[in-house]
RNA sequence: GCCCCCAUCGUCUAGUGGCCCAGGACGCGGCCCUCUCAAGGCCAAAACGAGGAUUCGAAUUCCUCUGGGGGCACCA
């Protein structure tokens, strides 16, 4: 692979709320990039807004991404050189920078109040002109301004941002992305309670964490000339910057929004990581789907396992278009890992759906039917409805189900006496010995081998759709089965 | 409204001027296999948003339009 140095990169969600799957892409990305190079991928919790702050969020962070094999080297409970990892407790850190932008002239304080920007905003709505600070504080002298803050009046801090001329800034992705200076704001750096808003947290945190790569979400891509200019102002070496496409619903129109992503859940469906275990999920797939978003190895390979991610990983091949999110793949990807599992570990991982469905599934018979459902698994949670028969007692089949295609009900429980007949006089039930003289009972029987063994198939498990029958009686075993056979006749025979 | 970004089958994508009357995958349809359902195998339908320009030659370069997306907070 191309020999690159060791990378500094990091994830930095706000704990807001649950991580979704383009956080978890976001996470994804920085990570691979850090493994393939040797470097180090850190987590930082950018928790500089206390309003948006959810409990919990932060640990149920955590244990999404360990979830989906993502290790972070650097940060929050695993430390690191450059702590502290959370934005709330380095206050102190960003005022000393943002005095520093003030004593250069690249930033001053703004005593507006919340209410006169309210109506100077509204004012230049009404003239149909670009909401921005209208600069009375900029226009205040140094001096002046100095003394109302040593007075204690109530202020934020302002870039100072450059009337004339243009920023370009280079977006790996995209390339160079030049704004005109005039487009942009004199955004408030820090806010009136003494705390730094994101820009200047984040482009601080990067500079002092040694972060040599930013790879983020597209939503950045619009305040990237403020960083930009933030960094210069500093005098800084700005980080290399890639800024991921976002994810639109699977409609491909539009982002998803908060009432939709919970309806999905519905059907089967999540983009909250969370959510995805319970879901039947496996996390291999969660990230080679998701990896697969937005980036491709060639023209052809689509099955990654995250070794193969850490070693073929390219911030080249990153697509700068938008992308729709789809299930139907997703649920793919989840089939194929599903069914590249040992027998061992898919049934170590039905194991816990059979007893949330309140049935005891004990580990023997579980390694005995795993074959049997393996490819029939679209996810793991299927399990108990497919699979749920062995372990249950009695069987239920509707009575008017028991009858076959085309057959009468006295000829179905002719067909289960039969059977029953066949069966009893094997000492016992396995595909190589019950098998060969059911065929021929069918031969002889005049009826076809689907509408035979469907009736057995109703009678002995209860449903119509089931794993391979004699696969299945051998795993109940000869007397259960038995048993099945000969009520489904009576229950029969009741109809006819 | 303003600024910025993006634009290949329904969806994810390959494609960096001739290897492309565009390749792979999911899904869809058909066939085969088959005790049901899957899995598997095979086959098919399906796209370069529009218009200009450059060029011997354009999906690939440039311009305009159109469409889509993101952003315009004392949120991140």
């Amino acid at each position: 692979m191309t020999a690159t140095k060791p990378v500094r990169v990091r994830f930095a969600p706000s704990p807001t709320g649950h991580l979704h799957i383009g956080g978890a892409r976001t996470a994804l990305y920085n990570y691979l990039l850090a493994r393939q190079t040797g470097g180090q991928f850190l987590l930082r919790i950018e928790d500089t807004d206390r309003k948006r702050f959810v409990e919990g969020a932060e640990e149920e962070l955590k244990n999404s991404l360990r979830w989906l094999g993502i290790q972070w080297d650097e940060g929050i409970d695993v430390g690191g050189d450059h702590g502290p990892y959370r934005q709330s407790e380095r206050k102190a850190i960003y005022q000393e920078y943002a005095r520093k932008l003030v004593a250069d002239g690249h930033a001053y304080p703004c005593f507006c109040s919340a209410e006169r920007l309210e109506r100077v905003r509204t004012e230049q709505q009404k003239n149909k002109e670009i909401p921005h600070y209208d600069g009375t504080c900029r226009a205040l002298s140094p001096e002046e301004a100095a003394r109302r803050v040593a007075a204690g009046e109530s202020h934020v801090i302002r870039f100072k941002t450059p009337k004339e001329g243009a920023t370009t800034v280079r977006d790996l992705l995209r390339g160079d992305i030049t704004v005109q200076n005039s487009t942009l704001d004199d955004y408030i750096l820090v806010k009136s309670d003494g705390l730094a808003l994101y820009h200047l947290a984040a482009m601080v945190d990067d500079h002092l964490m040694g972060i040599s790569h930013v790879i983020r979400g597209a939503e950045w891509l619009a305040t990237l000339p403020l960083h930009c200019l933030i960094i210069r102002a500093m005098g800084w070496n700005e980080p290399v910057w890639a800024h991921l496409s976002v994810f639109l619903k699977p409609s491909g129109k539009g982002k998803m929004s908060k009432r939709e992503s919970a309806d999905l859940i519905k059907d089967g469906h999540s983009i909250f990581v969370k959510d995805l275990a319970d879901l039947g999920y496996l996390p291999e797939a969660v990230v080679n789907w998701v990896a697969l978003m937005g980036w491709s190895y060639d023209d052809h390979t689509e099955i990654f396992s995250m070794a193969d991610l850490i070693e073929k990983f390219s911030l080249e091949r990153l697509n700068p278009s938008p992308a729709a999110i789809n299930f139907t793949k997703f649920d793919h990807f989840n089939g194929v890992y599903i069914r590249s599992l040992t027998v061992e570990d898919l049934a170590q991982r039905i194991q816990p759906f059979f007893e949330k469905a309140g049935l005891k599934a004990d580990m023997p018979t579980l390694l005995k039917i795993a074959p049997i459902i393996h490819e029939r698994l679209a996810g793991l949670d299927e399990a108990p409805e497919i699979a749920g028969f062995f372990f249950r007692d009695e069987v239920t089949p509707e009575a008017a189900e028991l009858a076959a295609k085309n057959m009468t009900a006295a000829q179905s429980a002719k067909v289960a006496r039969d059977a029953h007949a066949i069966l009893s006089a094997l000492p016992e039930i396995t595909p190589a010995l019950a098998e060969p003289p059911m065929r021929s009972y069918v031969e002889q029987s005049g009826f076809s081998a689907g509408q035979v063994f469907g009736i057995l198939r109703i009678a002995v498990t209860g449903q119509k759709v089931s794993p391979p029958l004699f696969e299945s009686m051998e795993i109940i075993g000869r007397e259960k089965v038995l048993a099945r056979i000969l009520r489904a006749a009576e229950t029969l025979e009741g109809l006819a």
